[in-house]
DNA sequence: CCTACCGATCGGTAGG
DNA sequence: CCTACCGATCGGTAGG
């Protein structure tokens, strides 16, 4: 037994059932381990949830920032980004759903550290937004902050309907979704 | 005390802690009774979630629905909806952010049949997006309940980051997401 | 609406 | 990694 399966049972049954429904006894039955044998491999329910969170949102950082920070035009930037969201969420919908929207759960310092990488997350939309205003590729707009996170929000609720074996692949959702907003802001 | 003064306080808590994390007797203190005393005014604690979250969609249904069944252009059905939902926000921030993202606490018929009020949500977006591309008014679209499902997402994840008193009003939000949603289903 | 309590389950630990 | 168990808390009820 190793903390990468039981990281990746939990994975699985908080994304099922979120993270408070999930016991400890949920996790030890799927591992075939006994409740008080988990405590070997893990440290405290909480540090597992936090350390699924923290590479959820990692898996979004690390492939969105090099995008964003390409010196591509804006226009392809946020076509970028927004097929690779998609495209990770295809390859990572479970974890996704527990880094988007489970990190609720957490405490203290835990929550304030993933409240500092979801700001990060938001800092690319809006750093892609302002650039793309700036290069004069998108309409000046009164409040671009409100349409990153507006962006943010619609990618995010995406994790909640997508389904892998659905009729829409990854590629089409993206390709409808980056022409709807790369309309809404230009032109 | 009233079913009335329990629900207002389980709202307040249910949308500060998500549903799991109160207990009844976070409830019963909140209102000052004992535990066991909630029972005489209540079911029991999920019958408690389902008619907040029953109301909770109701208030966007009834407002909603006579905007997109009103004669006017889908595009100023759109508007009207966006700035609709703002308001209502506005007004309902805990409410809605329980029966947005809540309901999933709920369990057999409980859950099935807010499904079909979610479904009905969903059918108003479809509706408005589906009669602007016939009347010509938006492009043509290869996915129309994608983008119908996404504005959905896009305007629940408001609840997420609105403040009822940040520095941006209901209506600066509402007119800002309006120029984008059209300017990207339109021209 | 209170008193008094129920069985079940929770995350987690001591000691081996 | 198991045995054996901890105190705390959970939603809910019987009887008055």
């Amino acid at each position: 037994m190793s903390p990468a399966q039981i990281e990746r049972e939990a994975i699985r049954l908080f994304s099922e059932k979120t993270y408070p429904l999930v016991g400890m006894r949920d996790i030890s039955d799927a591992v075939e381990l006994l409740p008080g044998s988990l405590y070997v491999h893990i440290t405290s329910k909480e540090d597992l949830l936090l350390k699924i969170v923290e590479r959820g949102i990692g898996i979004y950082l690390s492939a969105l920032t090099p995008i964003v920070e390409s010196e591509k035009p804006a226009q392809d930037r946020i076509r970028d980004v927004i097929s690779s969201y998609l495209r990770l969420l295809d390859a990572n919908l479970d974890i996704t759903k527990i880094a988007m929207f489970q990190w609720r759960y957490l405490n203290g310092e835990n929550l304030a550290s993933i409240l500092e990488l979801r700001d990060q997350i938001d800092g690319l939309f809006v750093r892609v937004v302002t650039d793309g205003i700036a290069a004069g590729e998108f309409n000046s707009v009164r409040h671009p902050h409100v349409v990153a996170i507006s962006l943010v929000g619609l990618l995010s609720s995406t994790a909640q309907w997508y389904s892998v074996q659905g009729a829409l692949s990854a590629d089409d959702i993206a390709e409808q979704l980056s022409d709807i907003v790369l309309g809404g802001l230009t032109g």
